[in-house]
DNA sequence: TTTTTTTTATAAATATAATCAATAGCTTTA
DNA sequence: TAAAGCTATTGATTATATTTATAAAAAAAA
C-alpha cells in the first residue's frame, strides 16, 4: 500500500469514471487500473465495484476512501510542517467567497494579500454556502469566506468581522419617514430579497420575526445581485436590507434611502471558514490576518446582534 | 514521500541508529541512509543532526516524526478496516500486563482466548504501569491490562473488573480480633508492600489516610511477590493487602489470615487500555469480551470504593 | 598516536515496481 | 449492427528501491 494508490483510489471514487480520474491524477488510465487493482489483491478485498456503470464503491470501499482520505490529508500535512518551521507561506491555495461577500470584500484585501504574500497562488471561486461546505470537507477547497455561525462540527470557524445590515427603503415607503429603523418594523411581504440558495436570504428571513404566514408565493420577483435590488426597490416594489459594505458602493443620490437599525443592530457574522484538519494552517493564519486588518478600518459599529445564515424551522 | 520512507525514520528516530534501525526493518543500512536521504531533498530539511554521536533528530525532525507516526497508524488501520469487515480477528497483537494481575488473570483466560482466536498470535509481556504507557504511546504494545483510572488523554480505558482488597492479618496483629476491617484502621507503618514501581503500591498509600508521617526509610523490606509478603507477614514483620484474585491461591491455613473490609471494600479497578488511536480495536473488543466474561464469574463483590493507582501529591 | 571498531555515506549492480502506448474485450448507445 | 465509451491486459520502457561492496569519518581501543 502506498499514499499514491491511496490517492488514486479518491480520485477514482471522486469521478467514477478510471478514464476521468486518470486525467486528474496525470497518469494513464492503465495505471490506476493496474494500482488499484494491486492495492485490492494486497487487502484481498474488491474497492470499486465495475458491474455497475457508473462504477460504485463496495461497502468495504467506503470505508477504505475514508480513511484513504485521512491518510491523504495527514501525509500533506508534512509539507505543512516543513513550511512551517521555514516560515514559507506559499503554493496553492482554494479559497471559495460567498456570492454576497465576494464583491465588497475581495477588493479591499485581495491586492494586499497577493503583495504580502506573493508565493501563495490563491484560486477564489464563488459559491453558495452549501457548495462551499461541501467542498470543504472532501477536501476540493483549503478555507472559504461565509455568514457563520455554520454549526457544522467539521468546520472551523474564525471570524473575520461583524457587518451589519442596512435597509434601503425608497421615497414613499411606509418606513420612510423612520430616521432609523428596527427589526419588528421589518415585513417580509414588502421586501425584495436575493434569490434562494444565498445564506443571506435565509438570515433575513430568520430576522422577520413578523413573518405571520410566509409562503414561497407571494412575489418572486427575487434578484441575485444587490445592484438588481436597488434599482428594484427605486421602482417602488419595496424596500430591501443591503450588508454594510455594499451600501459604501451606491450612489450619492440613493444613499439618502438608507435607513440604519436602531443598535443594538442586526449584523451578519462573516468567517474564514475551514476544515477541521487545519491543513495549510499558515496561510489560514495569513489570510485571516491581513482580511481582519483591512476590515478593522472600514466597519465601525460598536453593539450588533448576530443573524444566523441558518433557515431555521419556524417553531409555532 | 512514501510511507516506507516514514517507517523508516521512525526506526531511526527509534534507535538512533542507521544499523540498528536497519535490522529491525529488515532492510540494509544503505536503504535507510538513502531513502531517509530522499525524503529530506524532497522535503528540503535535515530530519537527523548526523554530527551528534548518537544521532539527534532536529527541530523539524521531531515533528515530522510525530506526524510520521499518525500517517503510519492510520495507513495500518487500513488492513483494520478489512479485517473487520471479513469479520478477521487474527494477527500479531502485544499486551502488557503489570505484575500483580499477572499470575491470577492470565491463566483464567488465556487458554479460552487462544482457543476462540487461534489466528491471533498474542505477546504478553510483564511490565509496570509506566513502562506500558510509554509502549503503548508508541506503538510499542497494542493494549494492556492495568490499573486505572489513569488520567491520560491520549489512552483509553474500558474496565474488565473491580478487584477488592484484603488484608492478610497474621495472628497476634493488633487488627487480628476484627473479623472485618476498615480504610482508617490501616497504618502504612506495619504494613508490608510490594517495592515501588509497581502501581499497587501507590494505590495503598493511597488508601492510608493514617499516613501521619510517611517516610521512605521506616522499613524497606518491600518484596516483589504476594507470596514473600504473605510469609513475612507470617513472620511476624506486619500485615499486608492482597488484592482479591490471589487470596484464592493461598493455603487453606493461610486463608484463615483473611480479613475482609467493611463494605464499600476498597477495590482496584482493573481496565484493558489502548492507545486513542483505537488500532486493532477488533482484537482488543475480543479481548475485552472474553476477560470480563471469565471475571464476572470469580468476582461478586457488589460495593466497592474505587483507589487511584497514580500516587497523590501530599496535600499538607 | 596508531590501530581497530563502529557507523554512515557513496557507487555500481541488480531487482522490483510504476508507468506508458497500444490494444483487446466488454458494455452501452446510436 | 456499428460506433463509442470504458476498463483490463500486454509488452516495453523507465523509474525506483534495494543490495553488495566499499569508502570515509568518527569513536574507541591499543
Amino acid at each position: 500500500m502506498t499514499i499514491t494508490q491511496l490517492r488514486y483510489v479518491l480520485a477514482v471514487a471522486e469521478h467514477q469514471n478510471f478514464t476521468k480520474a486518470a486525467e486528474k491524477t496525470f497518469v494513464t488510465q492503465p495505471t490506476l487500473s493496474m494500482q488499484i487493482q494491486k492495492l485490492e489483491d494486497e487487502l484481498n478485498i474488491l474497492i470499486f465495484d465495475r458491474s455497475k456503470k457508473p462504477i460504485e464503491l463496495t461497502e468495504v470501499g467506503k470505508k477504505l476512501v475514508h480513511q484513504a482520505r485521512n491518510i491523504v490529508n495527514e501525509s500533506e500535512r508534512i509539507q505543512d510542517i516543513v513550511d512551517q518551521e521555514k516560515g514559507f507561506i506559499g503554493g496553492e491555495f482554494k479559497l471559495g467567497v460567498i456570492p454576497t461577500v465576494m464583491p465588497t470584500l475581495l477588493p479591499m484585501f485581495l491586492n494586499n494579500f497577493i503583495k504580502k504574500y506573493p508565493k501563495v497562488k490563491l484560486k477564489i471561486e464563488e459559491l453558495h454556502t452549501e457548495a462551499i461546505m461541501e467542498r470543504l470537507l472532501d477536501g476540493h477547497l483549503d478555507a472559504a469566506i461565509a455568514a457563520t455561525p455554520l454549526e457544522n462540527d467539521n468546520i472551523k470557524e474564525r471570524v473575520l468581522y461583524y457587518e451589519p445590515f442596512v435597509g434601503y427603503i425608497p421615497s414613499g415607503h411606509r418606513l420612510s419617514p423612520k430616521t432609523k429603523i428596527d427589526a419588528t418594523d421589518l415585513d417580509i411581504d414588502d421586501m425584495l430579497l436575493l434569490e434562494d440558495g444565498h445564506c443571506f436570504r435565509d438570515g433575513i428571513i430568520n430576522l422577520c420575526k413578523t413573518q405571520r404566514s410566509y409562503n414561497e408565493d407571494h412575489f418572486q420577483l427575487e434578484s441575485g445581485s444587490f445592484e438588481t435590488l436597488v434599482k428594484l426597490s427605486n421602482e417602488g416594489l419595496g424596500m430591501t436590507l443591503l450588508p454594510y459594505l455594499h451600501t459604501l458602493d451606491i450612489s450619492e443620490k440613493e444613499k439618502k434611502n438608507l435607513h440604519f437599525f436602531n443598535e443594538p443592530s442586526p449584523a451578519r457574522e462573516v468567517s474564514l471558514i475551514f476544515n477541521k484538519s487545519e491543513l495549510k494552517m499558515q496561510i489560514i493564519e495569513a489570510l485571516h490576518a491581513t482580511i481582519a486588518g483591512v476590515v478593522k478600518g472600514a466597519i465601525t459599529f460598536q453593539n450588533v446582534q448576530i443573524i444566523s445564515p441558518i433557515a431555521k424551522i419556524k417553531s409555532d
